[in-house]
DNA sequence: AGACTATATGTTATAATGTTTCATTCATGA
DNA sequence: TCATGAATGAAACATTATAACATATAGTCT
């Protein structure tokens, strides 16, 4: 049994009538299980931040999960967002979208890694690819500059399967 | 003669102690030859706005860049600065990082086009490719997944020649 | 030139995003 | 149980970006 890979994540661009329920739930039992296995602590606090991350169907922003969390816990302010987004990067359960400001669940938290996204202007999904010829592309690129590459940021957008005319 | 290159730009990563003057003064020639070609008004806070993007040798958030136009324009504010880049990055003068909130001069601006950064994170040097390789591997792979690409932000960070060790 | 128009800039206020700081609470282990 | 470090609460603040409206300037037409 050469490959025995995990349980598949939901493909790249799901489609809409998914059951997205099902996709928190699995990510928020995978969570668990990697926070227990590293001894990092998933408190309630960062769980219910991770579950509303997922609940959106494509990056949320900081402020909006404080609006959402408010419901959950009155005294919530944005220090109590970050920290809890802050370690969920950290152990790779929640990635940043630097063009959105904006926070998406992690596709494949497994392994540590450094996503790829493409995310729909029209609706908002977004796949999260991590595809090594991109990789390799940048990296051989920047390594014939002398260049030594620490992080990579890759994020596209247009229009997903389900937006695109034709 | 079947390539009459332009003169090139700097190279990736210039060597640190480069003529910085000379590719202030060439980046502004080249922008005004842009402009006159297109029918653009390059005004002048539009290349003073231009002139300090490039005389930092790496990029510049808007609140440096404000602090920096107001030795010239006492009245200077936020949207002076906003403004002004936004009319530059439409006439692909600049490009924006959004990693870094910031904003650099374009280093081939004859063409439109989304640059691919290098980001020195120790000395700020910042490098502009256009590398088809990496750009072809994004496309292939969104083509696959039925993607339709609108914009590419690539945005690398790590140490340059100059400042990694070895 | 003079008047008209569109563009550009000035000015003030405000929105959106993110961080610092210090106090308090909570979990954990000696 | 008490000491310790981690986590959260709470208030203020910092940074980045935009909205709205007034004024000025440049280009165009007559």
């Amino acid at each position: 049994m050469p490959h025995a890979h995990p349980p598949l994540p939901p493909a790249p661009f799901p489609a809409p009538s998914h059951d997205h329920a099902r996709c928190v739930a699995t990510a928020l039992a995978t969570a668990e299980t990697l926070c227990g296995e590293r001894g990092a602590r998933l408190t309630g606090l960062r769980r219910q931040v991770l579950e509303l991350v997922w609940e959106s169907h494509g990056p949320i922003g900081a402020y909006d999960l404080l609006d959402r969390l408010r419901a959950l816990r009155s005294g919530a302010a944005p220090p109590t967002v970050y920290r809890a987004l802050e370690v969920l990067m950290e152990q790779g359960l929640v990635h940043r979208i630097n063009r959105l400001n904006a926070f998406i669940g992690c596709a494949h938290p497994d392994a540590p890694h450094e996503g790829q996204f493409l995310i729909c202007t029209r609706c908002g999904t977004t796949a999260e690819l991590d595809e090594p010829a991109i990789a390799h592309a940048i990296e051989q690129r920047a390594r014939a500059l002398g260049f030594a590459v620490e992080h990579r940021t890759v994020e596209v957008t247009g229009l997903c399967p389900s937006c695109r005319p034709g």
